[in-house]
DNA sequence: GCACAAAAGCAAATAATTTGCGTTAGTTGG
DNA sequence: CCAACTAACGCAAATTATTTGCTTTTGTGC
């Protein structure tokens, strides 16, 4: 599948990508998932249905596809001001995010996909801002948790208790922080 | 939907549901996943398609349904020895099953469902076999984690890195356990 | 045993998916 | 700039899946 990468910007393809992906996330935003259907995407994109089932398979597909390119941050974490404040910051922006209607909806649509891409991508985009915030501690020398650390004690918990259902509480991401840096004092 | 909660034992229902259960469970373990289909299921389980759209809606709903059946554990988490032993042992066994082909499948099953019931079933047969283990310890004077420890630090890692595709090392649980316990002895 | 209700079967109608083939738009080499 | 060339699209027919109205069966309670 050598469209779903990199497709010459301007060419038809990519076109065609843009206006099913819009058509996509019109719809999601209109109507029950259950009742998306890629006809009903097709017409909305004007294309013909074959040219998305040749494209990208099934729906689970296209839909996957659509909320990796949701994923994908716009800008890097912002600057607030020591590196933990900016970790708290990002993470709870991105706690917030994924808790909501739609950002869960984009966690499922994307761990459902058969192919891995989209799921990789998702991976990478959340790595990416958190080796931004460890590369500014790094920059100012201040004590930070390394990747694998954030990954699995910050990341982790609050997907999981999304993707499960499990209540978040008020403070429960900033909790998770005061977790991981303690370490360095004890 | 009450079928699927409770069907009298014996009854046309629950004859017809571990039909089709056993029907998506020999199928799945022959062919790929895509390759799946409800009138296939139907005709091996030896009912008419209708009766699967009426009760389960969906194949979504369906394998949701089946994988969260096969997920609920069939007995206790084993005794080895002390209560740090035991946890060792039932979330490595836990988190093979987890890791391995079938195991992700399920998972990704259930997440994917629209209805929360597989979900829901998932998350309390695991924390059922947590709080075995809770009360286990604290019968025996041992200290121990929390339900929210375990989860938080022990569980969401590792289903974290099965869901979005992270290697997970040979001791990685062994280490993950290490931790959480480690923070009784500072 | 009889009446009732819930769930299954059947079959027709509808909707989605697949596929073969012709067409178009963008690319490349002269 | 023009002529092949190719990848992706449109179209429409064939196939397959899904929905639905109605009938029949099966298990339950009287």
């Amino acid at each position: 599948m050598s469209h779903r990468e990199n497709p010459r910007p301007g060419g038809r393809s990519a076109r065609v990508q843009a206006a099913v992906h819009q058509s996509v996330r019109d719809i999601l935003a209109t109507m029950d998932r259950t009742d998306v259907t890629i006809p009903l995407i097709a017409q909305r994109a004007n294309v013909t249905p074959s040219t998305i089932y040749r494209r990208w398979g099934d729906l689970q597909e296209l839909l996957a596809d659509v909320a990796a390119a949701r994923l994908r941050p716009e800008s890097e974490p912002p600057r607030i001001g020591s590196a933990r404040e900016d970790l708290e910051s990002w993470i709870e922006q991105y706690a917030d995010e994924m808790a909501s209607g739609v950002g869960r909806q984009m966690l499922r649509d994307v761990l459902s996909s058969t192919d891995g891409t989209s799921v990789e991508k998702c991976r990478c985009y959340m790595q990416q801002q958190l080796a931004v915030l460890i590369a500014r501690a790094e920059k100012s020398g201040e004590r930070f948790p390394d990747l694998e650390e954030l990954m699995d004690h910050v990341i982790s918990p609050i997907i999981y208790r999304i993707l499960f259902d499990c209540p978040i509480g008020e403070d429960y991401v900033r909790e998770l922080i005061a977790k991981v840096m303690q370490k360095f004092k004890g």
